[in-house]
DNA sequence: GATGTCACTGCAACAGCGTTGCATTATCAT
DNA sequence: ATGATAATGCAACGCTGTTGCAGTGACATC
């Protein structure tokens, strides 16, 4: 019988870091991991207000899944940091916001689009926003 | 002698929207006309320096100018606004934010991406962020 | 299973960007 | 010149995210 592939859970994730598997940081992840969007700050305090978990905390591990690559974070355009599980998309991939619900969803993208940048200028990063509206918005 | 085709002068472009030219919103969107790169409200604010012009004056008059489109304002990521003249670069245009100094430049961009969306999703607006070095940081 | 270490957490205070309310000023139509 | 009111200045505030430090809990070791 051999072993089926099996994503990694989240407490699987967290043990490859090295680092110490708390509470906080098993909640936080797997809430990552099942959510079907980037979530803010705000969102994952109040997911885990039954938690007893501090917000200095929750901002401390999303920053530390970040830097793990465990999850990624992105800017939106209110002045607010979204975190989304890393492994669920395969990189690259672009960024919806809907104008009405303020949903932010990871789409996989086909081709990168053509540049070309002023010389001197050397690109490292390309990210793709797309703001319009959701399925459930518009439906 | 055929009437040369001057681009608007920051006044001029302001008296076509019908509101009050004040000097707040010249001395602001001249500012951002001779920019080479698209200014914070404190890079604005640092600017007017001399002419008493107070905070929220500038926050007004920047979120007015992107309202009568005069003025576009992005989100960086540093969870600040930044702000540039319309006119200067044909719409539509990338950003390129360089890592080092954090400037953001308006960049053209040749072919607009390819991309299809999940089903029930409308884009309204494409946005791309090119992340690296700019060609005074890499020298 | 008990023990010790130090990575992690909780708490409190803080910083920066942007907003709101209201009195005052200055633009522009007349 | 005069008046109406759009725009400004000022003060107080809200929210996101950060920092410092004391206390706790995860995990290695025995
Ligand atoms: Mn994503
Ligand atoms: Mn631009
Ligand atoms: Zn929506
Ligand atoms: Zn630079």
């Amino acid at each position: 019988m051999s072993k089926p592939i099996a994503p990694a859970s989240p407490t699987e994730s967290l043990r490859a870091t090295g680092a110490r598997v708390t509470g906080a940081r098993v909640a936080i992840l797997s809430l990552l991991t099942q959510a079907n969007r980037a979530l803010s700050h705000r969102d994952v305090e109040q997911a885990l207000a039954n938690e007893h978990v501090d917000r200095v905390t929750v901002y401390r591990v999303l920053d530390w899944l970040t830097s793990e690559g465990l999850a990624h974070k992105i800017a939106d355009d209110e002045r607010v940091f979204r975190f989304s599980a890393v492994g669920k998309h395969d990189d690259p991939h672009a960024h919806f916001k809907c104008r009405t619900c303020g949903d932010v969803f990871c789409v996989p993208t086909g081709s990168t689009p053509k540049l070309n940048l002023p010389a001197g200028f050397k690109s490292e990063e390309v990210e793709l926003n797309i703001k319009g509206t959701c399925a459930r918005c518009a439906g």
